[in-house]
DNA sequence: CGTTATGGGTTTTTT
DNA sequence: ACCCATAACG
């Protein structure tokens, strides 16, 4: 064969080159950080269809996260113009996939709305809000996800989570619930995909049939309901391969278990294991920095790495003041090097805020991947409740939360009243509402004919039109575009903006109910696709979001222990060494994302809950060979140089107006400010002699 | 029922 | 510092 002088397989080693070729068997792929295992995984998929003959329809690549998903569709389509029709998609959305496919077999509504987290929870409160409290519920809660991560149904072995009789039955009465409205929550659409296949032959079959092509990436963050649908989904004719790093197993919290890696070839017999042993990302300080650290984890595989690259620059470790110093910093190192891909890594969302801020103030070109999701702000989901009710009339969870928004008189006894009818309305919420017209007040009834009315007006609209204008025109009618544009003014929001947002984010839908349907399933199961960093823009994301990603350089912000790792508080349980290797984990993701250039910051202090809070340097930053190490302690001295001004200061002067200050030094005893103004000229004052003000930031 | 005051909790991480 | 849930009042 003239294999290995095809293009496909050029840019490949040879082990690389022989896990694309595998076939026959089911492929594990083990290998490190930047080995090329996505590479692998997306030449095999372009290979398969370019020279096997393979039907891209019978092709399933399956992810954990969106990014990850539309990251790999890409590089298919780069590589191949045979990929047209190939499924990529996140191990929910594949359920959600087949659920409507193939699930009013198993009496699933197949038009089903997602539930997010909040939703579900929503849905147990009202439940149980009259005899537990908050974070009694929580806790519930949080078994019942448990329960489905594992695929245990109520009448199922729930013991192995919690003890307590009651549980069992509280779960099954959120079940219960939830099928009243026909939706389905997060674990349901792996769970519920999982008793489909087992239950009904003939729709396994289908679907094995259908997909024989199946490949997993990152498969090191799989679960158990994961696992077992892995299993299902496997047929005699079907082609697995997965792919994965134990050391990068960082998502235990939903239920991810690294035994399912390490395990792979014992539940599927035959496994043929490839291990990819160079690094072809980062430099070889990086890697080995990166490797010193990982290596204090217990249990683990133990891999070879190798770096394919030279030593590079060593490791630039800052100490600084606090976070707003760190921030004011990374700014500063932006300045020095704008060009280069950047990306600012934090342990948890809410360390974005000094970042947004600094570089807002320095107009330096940010891109916020993650944070207060988009379709999770309070405003857009409302819109998305009142749209829920044209796909599913039972949704009860989105009629609690728009019936009353923008205000109709129908509060909380009154809503009570009203679905006090759902049983003879047959869980329609507004036949509930038309049902309990009569009893309600005066003011209530009003309200409630409004929405009705409404609804009655739209629901004939929406085959009429696009589904963008049909979201407009809801917007518009149901008083929503009135009511938050009347709140941005009080408040100075940007709400009417985001339901705009939402509005275009429809604009490629064709419109009827089955599009919006399709619509909505995008609002909960995918995050809105943010356009690729035209210009150069600084990545602020969190280390979990980094995995698959790669930058030029990378700055690891927060390298204080209780931050950059997490630290659970509560002092009286014991240390959980998982936990603590699980920080470790991601700590190595966060670093493993560097090609040339690795910066970390540790900062003395923090303000956390509006408290200036002392810490002490990341655990992991001791783990770090010296040698890869070059060590800035920034904290000692500049409380005796004293400025008056210090850089990002807002500033005035009489003759010149308003700028930031960039710069201030002491020079021959007088202080002198370098200003860029507004005017986007840069001067230097010395404050003694000008009238060099200072004035709050807008 | 709706608006405003107050106090407690909040920050893991994502589908 | 901020967001939310509950309490008190109109
Ligand atoms: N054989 C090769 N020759 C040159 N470069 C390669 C080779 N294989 C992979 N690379 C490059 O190495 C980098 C890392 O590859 P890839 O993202 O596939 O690794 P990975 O194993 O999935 O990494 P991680 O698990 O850390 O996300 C990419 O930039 C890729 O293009």
């Amino acid at each position: 064969m003239s294999d290995t002088n095809h293009p496909l397989l050029a840019n490949l080693n040879d082990a690389q080159r022989e896990a694309v070729l595998h076939t026959g068997s089911p492929l594990l792929i083990l290998a490190g950080a930047g080995s090329g295992k996505t590479r692998v995984i997306t030449t095999r998929i372009a290979w398969a269809l370019e020279t096997l003959g393979t039907r891209p329809q019978s092709v399933a690549a399956v992810t954990f996260t969106n990014k990850a998903a539309r990251e790999m569709e890409e590089r298919i389509t780069s590589m191949t113009d045979k990929a047209l029709g190939v499924t990529v998609r996140t191990f929910h959305s594949f359920c959600a996939l087949l659920l409507r496919m193939y699930g009013s077999a198993c009496g699933i509504n197949t038009s089903f709305l997602i539930y997010d987290e909040t939703d579900a929870m929503t849905l147990l409160k009202n439940l149980l809000k009259q005899q537990y409290a908050k974070n009694e519920i929580k806790q519930l809660f949080e078994d019942i996800m448990r329960a489905k991560d594992l695929c245990i149904a109520p009448d199922g072995d729930v013991e192995r989570i919690n003890r307590n009789p009651a549980f069992a039955e509280i779960y099954r009465q959120y079940e219960e619930r939830l099928a009243a409205t026909g939706n389905l929550d997060f674990g349901d659409l792996i769970m519920k995909t999982v008793f489909l296949l087992r239950e009904h032959s003939d729709v396994r079959a289908a679907v094995q049939m259908r997909f024989s092509t199946i490949l997993v990436d990152e498969y090191q963050d799989s679960n158990a309901a994961q696992f077992i649908l892995l299993k299902e989904l496997y047929g005699p004719g079907t082609s697995l391969s997965v792919v994965g790093d134990d050391d990068q197993s960082i998502y235990s919290f939903r239920g991810a278990e690294i035994s399912n890696i390490l395990t792979f070839h014992e539940s599927f017999p035959n496994t043929r294991v490839i291990r990819l042993e160079q690094n072809y990302r980062s430099t070889g300080r990086i890697l080995a920095a990166a490797s010193a650290v990982v290596s204090h984890n217990q249990g683990r595989l133990g891999k070879t790495l190798l770096s394919t690259r030279g030593e590079g620059n060593k490791i630039s470790l800052r100490f600084v003041k606090d976070n707003e110093t760190e921030a004011l910093q990374c700014a500063k190192l932006y300045d020095e090097n704008p060009d280069m891909e950047t990306a600012i890594i934090y342990r948890v969302n809410s360390q974005s805020r000094s970042f947004e801020e600094v570089f807002t103030r320095f107009s330096i070109p940010f891109l916020l991947v993650g944070a207060l999701r988009f379709y999770e702000r309070a405003e857009v989901k409302d819109a998305i409740a009142l749209l829920s009710l044209f796909v599913n009339p039972k949704d009860e969870i989105a009629f609690r939360r728009i019936i009353n928004t923008p205000v109709r008189g129908i509060g909380e006894k009154t809503l009570a009243s009203i679905l006090e009818y759902l049983p003879e309305a047959k869980g329609d919420v507004l036949e509930s509402l038309r049902l309990s017209l009569d009893s309600l007040s005066k003011r209530a009834r009003s309200g409630a004919q409004v929405f009705l009315a409404l609804y009655q007006d739209l629901a004939g609209q929406m085959d009429l039109t696009t589904t963008s204008m049909f979201i407009h025109e809801a917007m518009f009618k149901s008083g929503l575009y009135d009511f938050y544009r009347g709140q941005d003014k009080a408040e100075g929001t940007a709400k009417y903006q985001n339901l705009e947002e939402l509005v275009s984010a429809a604009q490629a839908f064709p419109g009827g109910k089955d599009a919006l349907a399709t619509f909505l399933e995008g609002t909960t199961l995918r995050a809105p696709e943010y356009e690729e960093p035209a210009g150069k823009r600084v990545m602020l994301i969190t280390a979990h979001n980094t995995k698959g990603l790669e930058f030029d350089r990378v700055i690891i912000t927060g390298c204080e222990d209780g931050v950059f790792p997490m630290i659970r508080t509560n002092m009286w349980e014991e240390p959980d060494r998982e936990a603590m290797e699980e920080e470790r984990r991601l700590f190595y993701v966060a670093m493993t994302r560097a090609r040339e250039q690795l910066i970390l910051f540790s900062a003395r202090r923090r303000l956390l809950f509006g408290r200036w809070s002392d810490s002490s340097p990341s655990r992991f930053l001791a783990e770090i060979p010296q040698e890869t190490l070059d060590i800035k302690d920034n904290t000692s001295k500049p409380e005796s140089m004293d400025t008056r001004f210090q850089r990002g200061d807002r500033v005035f002067h009489d003759d010149f107006g308003y700028g930031f200050v960039v710069e201030s030094s002491i020079k021959e005893g007088n202080e002198a400010v370098k200003v860029r103004l507004d005017s986007g000229r840069t001067a230097v004052f010395i404050p003694e002699y000008t009238s060099l003000m200072k004035v709050e930031g807008e």
